[in-house]
DNA sequence: GACCTTTGTTCGCTCATCGGCGAAACCGGG
DNA sequence: CCCGGTTTCGCCGATGAGCGAACAAAGGTC
């Protein structure tokens, strides 16, 4: 069942939304009374959740005691796993960071060698900011493959050799563990940091793959297999020469990844393999990498105008290794988008470069950790123990 | 906020839905004591929501008493608005059909016409099933174009001149009245009829044009600008030179639409103008017919086929004029949605046709009306009330 | 300094919910 | 046919959560 009405956990999540910051204002938005409201706060008071800090502003009147959420004494952990590095982000209770590191890791060692790490790197970092172990409510962790959500398992992943089916949480016993692929934690990262009020949002990653994070009515589609937002797969039209590694041909991944523009640039007589060797040359101001790039816009567009169409979102997000030079990505992008769709769908829609920048996927997994601990029913169960 | 746990709201969902049909049911799914529970049922047959029917079977003891919606002395209507027709249909709470009407309509001729026309079939359904008008609850309607769900008004509707911001809902004073695109009733009702179970369903309508409704978790998706589905207008691969009404080429109705085929089908020697004429030479034998229209499938399945990457759905329902020769249509979607999309997101993907049929769009706006009506939140009004 | 405004706490009161008890209803065995 | 076992359901006293009034605290205003 949904959870009463004005429960500690409902009174934490206003306090924490920055939607009340006084008893006054939850007992005006709860419409409960003062008194019921001084329990509730006391109760999560008493067990850590919040802190009272000094008077606010007077209106004339007494002046209100501001409530804030107790970041200290709880911490989270967004952890990012990519193919070749792993970063843990150490966070406080409202999503500021409190550490971080980045290490080169393969994930091709497998979840014991990979895992192992991130649990060395997490006391690393608890130890530096002074915190024990024990005060690590929840880990996040973002994962470059699909997987289940509610067990935490891997599902197939092609680039993750023996993790499949691994139950990751079990690694982390005694404490919660969410664990999602990375562009599902980047798209909540990207649509809680920085468009909190977009209700639907798609974040688009392109790098040696393309890959769609879905935020519907503002929460993570992740579809009926988890498999939600594959759209590197998706055909694009005029290009069936190209082959992708998933057997099909002319996918969009294989014509707009960055390995994909890489190659191309290597056919036209300028060597480059990955998409950083790309955004290098059209940094240094490359004429062939910046219309390659250019083109791989407009055929990610392509994609896009058609999935603004069914998806009607209210911003699309563009991240990724390529995005790093987004100028003229965003240029080809938003050319075919707003050729190709309805009026109505794109009269409102914003096409816009990430803003969290390379941090978006650890801090998407902390987002992740900290709602979940946050939740007005976990919060419920806190505080009644 | 959300309502509390073990409302009447929520005890009336449970018996509405099935899930219990006693009072011992009951308190064993809600945790609440049997005094509560009978508390609540009392309040609920007391304002003629729920009914008690006689003993039901004895598992040892006494025998519980049946508990189940009281579907007399309420009514709901679905009505289902089309370019050239309009279609009533009276239902009661569990989502019975008392009776129906279909008649001709032109709906360019406004919403003055067409909404008093709908009024006084009304009159005569409800007066042939000897219910009072004062026994409606609640009117959901389907229109053939988009519109802002919250208002019930028509968002520049191409098809439905004269309609563009009419406030439908105050046609029907004193009855709450929900619209909605035409393509999203058909997908919920769809969903609660034939697929319960599941959460994520893409309801796609091939007839003059194509449109696509969308139930993400159980729930309509209608997007920012509730144009979401409108997937005709997606740009299909190889046909350039097919222009479209809506000023691009390439589009997806414009090359596997009722009226593309038709028009394809007159260019090889055989006239057709319509979907209707279409189907009938299909089923008259038409070998010429019946591959276009699995033509027609191959391109449908194309778009799908990568919406299936991106929305990972459970089931994709395929309805509208052209699924009456369904078996070739699906023919064609099957082969392509399979062939193109990831192994991940086909395992357990179902595709088959519409099980409602006719009534699929005029049931799915009586099931719209009578979910608003027995939603927790209005039953907890018309309990306190 | 008197008075007003707003905030926060204390303290009875009320009412919803709980859980136990007994009645009702049905089954099966002696 | 009677009687204990079992399950359902209504009644009723006990309990406790939430409410609102009254009071205390803290500041502004004239």
């Amino acid at each position: 069942m949904t959870p009463a009405p004005g429960s500690p956990g409902d009174v934490l999540t206003l306090i924490g939304a920055g939607s009340a910051t006084t008893r006054s204002d939850l007992a005006r938005l709860t419409g409960l009374a003062r008194s019921t409201i001084s329990q509730r706060v006391d109760a999560l008071i008493e067990c850590g959740l919040v802190e009272e800090t000094e008077n606010g502003e007077s209106t004339g009147g007494r002046p209100p005691r501001q409530l804030r959420l107790h970041t200290d004494g709880h911490a989270f952990a967004g952890v990012d796993l990519g193919a070749t590095h792993c970063r843990v982000v150490l966070m406080d209770m409202s999503g500021g960071v409190l550490a971080e590191c980045e290490d080169p890791l393969l994930v091709a060692e497998g979840p014991e060698v990979v895992l192992g790490h991130v649990d060395e790197r997490l006391d690393r970092l608890l130890a530096e900011t002074g915190r024990p172990r024990a005060a690590l409510r929840a880990i996040g962790m973002g994962v470059p493959g699909p997987v289940e959500f509610a067990t935490g398992r891997p599902n197939n992943p092609p680039i993750m050799p023996g993790w499949n089916d691994y139950p990751i949480p079990e690694h982390f016993a005694g404490c919660a563990v969410l664990v999602d692929n990375d562009v599902n934690v980047m798209a909540l990262g990207e649509q809680r940091n920085a468009f909190p009020g977009a209700r639907h949002l798609l974040f688009v990653k392109i790098g040696t793959g393309i890959g769609c994070g879905i935020v519907a009515e503002g929460r993570l589609h992740r579809g009926a297999q988890g498999s939600a937002g594959d759209i590197g797969h998706i055909r694009v039209s005029g290009h069936e020469d190209a082959g992708c590694r998933c057997g099909n041909s002319a996918c969009l991944e294989a014509v707009a990844g960055g390995a994909a523009v890489a190659r191309r640039l290597t056919e036209l007589g300028t060597p480059a393999e990955t998409g950083a060797d790309v955004v290098a040359l059209v940094q240094a101001g490359n004429t062939q990498a910046l219309r390659l790039v250019r083109e791989a816009g407009r055929l990610v567009g392509e994609v896009l105008a058609g999935l603004v169409n069914f998806f009607n979102p209210e911003v699309i997000v563009i991240g990724g290794a390529l995005s790093r030079v987004h100028e003229h990505l965003l240029a080809g992008i938003k050319e075919t988008v707003y050729r190709r769709s309805l009026p109505l769908a794109t009269h409102h829609l914003s096409i816009v470069p990430s803003r969290t920048g390379v941090n978006a996927a650890a801090l998407g997994a902390g987002i992740l950790a900290i709602e979940h601990y946050l939740s007005p029913d976990n919060v419920n169960r806190l505080v009644t123990a």
